[in-house]
DNA sequence: TTTTTATTTAGAATAGTTCTTGATAGCGTC
DNA sequence: GACGCTATCAAGAACTATTCTAAATAAAAA
């Protein structure tokens, strides 16, 4: 027997994960799954959507929508924001922050400092419990920047 | 001749600072502004809204909208972002995170702890420049968790 | 198999926000 | 002060991301 590959093994526990959340480890979740593992470059629901739709021609954007939502409810994804833009989705669950770029769009993980996470040193208020919290950076990327210097 | 007051010195100010960007310092505007800066509880437009139309009946939400863009525009106030909820407006300018609670719905700024900002120990991208950051954390207020254990 | 329940689909509905158009108001100049 | 110019405003339509609804489908349980 051959050993289980990694994509495999992804799977098996992503199941293993929805399941006991009471949920079913459908074809469309596999799928959307899968479409955020394979490229992390945090796309919004109408991408995934499209990206989703060359291996399920039938599926709905609700669906989408439903499965991201779902994947999220379960911690195998993460939903992250910037103003008021379109929903993101990260396959990334390490700690870490995002930085969009005001130019291109592009939007990239931040991962914390050697100093562990800088999400200390807040005051926050007296006797709140913390169940989630978002960090975000706006800006220029280094390549719009450079774009910028030659025109 | 008195010395100027509080509130008229920070009405200046902001005249100034709107004047400096090519706006004027209209009525709505003022009212806008005066409005945020007394009820520091980050408003929502609609919130905003209903606020200065006790003063100005006649005015219209687009144009609370277009005024809350212009002060923002000027830095005057700040638009304050959670998941995709309603944007929320807050008059305090100095660097602080926000805290929302997610059984009573309300917004606390977070003021940084006294070791400064901590926005430092990030990974940020190579030659990325930063224009703007947002912290928020999400969670329940001492006030809700207290009610929760009553009941 | 039959029943039950979760899930999916398609399209309608919703909500916050922005856009459009015509009216109004303030400012500089004569 | 009258005139023209431009910014601003009001009202409502339009837009967009997302959620909801209802009927169909598929998977699990009995």
């Amino acid at each position: 027997m051959l050993p289980e590959s990694q994509a495999e093994s992804h799977a098996r526990s992503c199941n293993e994960t929805i399941s006991q959340k009471g949920f079913r480890f459908t074809a469309q979740r596999r799928e959307v799954f899968d479409a955020l593992q394979a490229q992390r470059d945090h796309p919004t629901a109408v991408d995934v959507f499209m990206r989703v739709q060359k291996k399920l021609p039938g599926i709905s954007l609700a669906t989408v929508y439903n499965c991201l939502e779902t994947l999220t409810e379960c911690g195998l994804v993460r939903a992250v924001h910037h103003d008021r833009q379109p929903s993101r989705y990260c396959a990334n669950l390490e700690p870490h922050a995002h930085f969009f770029c005001e130019e291109c769009g592009a939007v990239h993980d931040v991962p914390p400092g050697d100093d562990g996470l800088a999400t200390a040193g807040w005051q926050l208020p007296q006797g709140a419990t913390i169940t989630h919290h978002e960090i975000s950076f706006r800006g220029q990327c280094a390549e719009c920047a450079a774009q910028r210097q030659k025109s």
